[in-house]
RNA sequence: GUCCCCGUAGCUCAGCCGGAUAGAGCAUCAGAUUCCUAAUCUGAGGGUCGCAGGUUCGAAUCCUGCCGGGGACGCCA
């Protein structure tokens, strides 16, 4: 057990024991590590949050439960202190974080993985980009920030399923279409000349062009385009999906689901759905203010069909059917909700670029009304991403056909970079990609100092290997080892660093946030390093002594707890934790 | 006009479901290598947490209003 879970058990039985009341609410009373070293190992604010509903003042409720906590835990604590306002401080004893080592070990490469999603289904929906040309740079930063997050849930015990839902019914799939039947003339020996204002110039879509000149000949050009667009479009969007997913695994991401918008509505799901929200008064046929903002020429006012989303905490209600009768992107999106959540979901996150900020209260109104109140939606937007090449803007011109892809940024600076320094920053907080900042090899570089973090553990490990032949990876047989050796404060404080993995990872859990993870990271590699030239102003403190093969094993049983914690919280961000870096 | 995000050290950013003297990296200055990888480490200086109120034992964190930057606002998705 973790030492938080650990002594939030413990201060919760020795509140209540000094309460004299059993069923206390203990649910505000919080561990953690005090900012200050000085004040101890773990601090809580128990005397403070619960001494009013006791009537007590908080100092005097303080010092009956340090008084328990010293008795209940009188092996585990040397120290228990009040301070402050009515804070208990607790100092561990070294035994007992040793004890702590020895669980990281014994947990192994499942370290830090919990259960608190006691596996509830969630449902991750991220990158869900048009199926219409390859993935831009701008669509690299949700797609890695979503396959993180769902990777960060799945590790603390949530049923994850990661989704993309491809908009395949809009009037962009027929421009899609339109454009790869320019190229299929093309493919058949026609001169198309330059390609035309309003479709996509890309050359990605001459493959297209080529497959449609083989499979059919001349056979579609003599077709209305009623009869040929269908046809051309199924075909372009599923080389586009093609493309995109071979995009998304160079990334190393790949979707359980991916969801079709026009199966709703050829299934008449949409229909379905606005039927079920008007049968509830949810859907009606009314007015809409003029829109604020940039003056809309072409605004007319006209009754049409709206969805009651103010009924749900959204600012004006939201139209449904636009004025050719087809669908908004808004009604096949609430039928796709609809359909999460009578799949099974009740927790579902959507990772959308930040241009969409205006859409997330109607989404969440949304899902409100169609599961009854039952789901809940959180929306993660992710900032836009400023490309710079040694201090210069990467200028990009997407009418030429001009744009960076995603898959011109993974081949340069590679996966594990692109997604590291992705996940270096909230996902909210606007993000500077420097092409040769990203791939410095220096400590500036977060990328690089965490991955030489674990691949200094293993480096060490090489060397022990040399030194005691008999050893090998996995160095330290956990029930064996006599851990004493270790117990240098800058050893004990590391310890007490990997301690704080399976916090960190349930906390960034439960607020959907796997940035907090890669910070965490460099706190380790941090005090990691910091450790390894220790040992350069006092040689015992290194990691291997030829002379002391007992401490060796110890300080190895330490390396290895930094390695595997290191690797998986690197896997949780989906990077490779390498062994070797030359 | 309305809504959303951001505003923390010279720079880039953590910390924000309230906790004690607000942190890290870069940059600046001063140091460390007969060494398990110097791709590293140690130390110093550097702050009205945008502004003003409020909530409370306690506010960078929560609430309200303002200022500044970005984004969105029926028939794009």
């Amino acid at each position: 057990m973790d030492v938080f879970t650990d002594f939030a058990a413990r201060i919760a039985e020795a509140a209540r024991l000094v309460a004299g009341d059993s069923a206390l609410d203990v649910s505000k009373v919080t561990v953690e590590p005090p900012r200050e070293a000085a004040h101890g190992d773990l601090a809580t604010n128990a005397a403070m949050v619960l001494s009013r509903q006791l009537g007590l003042k908080p100092r005097d409720f303080a010092d009956r439960l340090a008084a328990e906590l010293a008795r209940a835990s009188a092996g585990d604590v040397t120290a228990v202190d009040v301070a402050g306002p009515g804070f208990v401080n607790l100092t561990l004893a070294d035994e007992y974080w040793r004890g702590q080592l020895r669980n990281i070990l014994a947990s192994g490469e499942a370290h830090g993985r919990s259960d608190i999603g006691r596996g509830e289904p969630v449902n991750v929906e991220y990158v869900s980009a048009n199926p219409t040309g390859p993935l831009h740079v701008g669509h690299c930063r949700g797609a890695v920030f979503g396959d993180a997050l769902a990777n960060l849930l799945d590790y603390a015990g949530f049923r994850v399923t990661r989704e993309y839902y491809i908009n395949d019914a809009g009037a962009q799939v027929d421009t899609l279409a339109r454009s790869a039947f320019l190229r299929y003339r093309e493919a058949l020996g026609e001169d198309v000349g330059e390609i035309p204002e309003g479709l996509y110039p890309g050359n990605y879509l001459k493959p297209v062009g080529r497959a449609l000149a083989d499979e059919f000949g001349d056979g579609l050009r003599a077709m209305a385009e009623h009869e040929w667009l269908p046809i051309v479009r199924t075909a372009a969007v599923d080389s586009m999906l093609a493309m995109i997913r071979d995009d998304l695994a160079a990334l190393g991401i790949r979707h359980d689901v991916f969801f079709s918008e026009r199966s709703l509505q050829e299934s008449g799901r949409i229909a379905e759905t606005l039927a079920y929200l008007r049968e509830r008064g949810d859907v009606y046929e009314g007015h809409l203010p003029p829109p604020k903002g940039q003056p809309q020429e072409d605004w007319e006012d006209r009754e049409q069909t709206l969805f009651r989303s103010t009924a749900f905490g959204d600012d004006v209600d939201r139209p449904l059917v636009k004025s050719d009768g087809s669908y908004t992107y808004f009604a096949s999106d609430i039928a796709y909700h609809r359909d999460k959540f009578e799949r099974g979901f009740a927790a579902m996150i959507d990772v959308l670029g930040a241009d969409h900020g205006g859409y997330v209260k109607r989404m969440q109104a949304a899902v409100k009304a169609v599961s009854g109140g039952q789901a809940e939606l959180d929306v993660k937007l992710c900032q836009l991403v400023k490309l710079f090449r040694a201090g210069e803007p990467v200028r990009m011109s997407k009418r030429a056909g001009e744009f960076v892809t995603l898959r011109d940024v993974v081949d340069e600076v590679g996966r594990d970079v692109v997604r590291l320094i992705m996940l270096y920053r909230k996902n909210e907080a606007p993000l500077d990609f420097d092409f040769e900042k990203v791939t410095e090899q220096s400590k500036d570089n977060p990328v690089f100092y965490v991955q030489y973090a674990h691949a200094r553990a293993h480096s060490v490990f090489r060397n022990a290997a040399e030194v005691f032949p008999d050893l090998r990876f996995p160095m330290v047989n956990t029930e064996a080892a006599d851990l004493s050796a270790v117990a240098h404060p800058a050893e004990l404080a590391l310890i007490k660093t990997l301690a704080q993995f399976p916090r960190t990872v349930t906390s960034a859990a439960s607020v959907h946030e796997p940035h907090r993870v890669a910070f965490y990271l460099y706190e380790v590699a941090s005090s990691f390093h910091g450790l390894w030239n220790l040992g350069k102003d006092v040689p015992q403190l290194r990691f291997i002594n030829p002379a002391d093969r007992p401490s060796t094993l110890a300080r190895l049983a330490l390396v290895q707890a930094t390695a595997l914690t290191v690797a998986a919280g690197l896997r949780i961000l989906g990077v490779e934790p390498v062994e070797e870096m030359r």
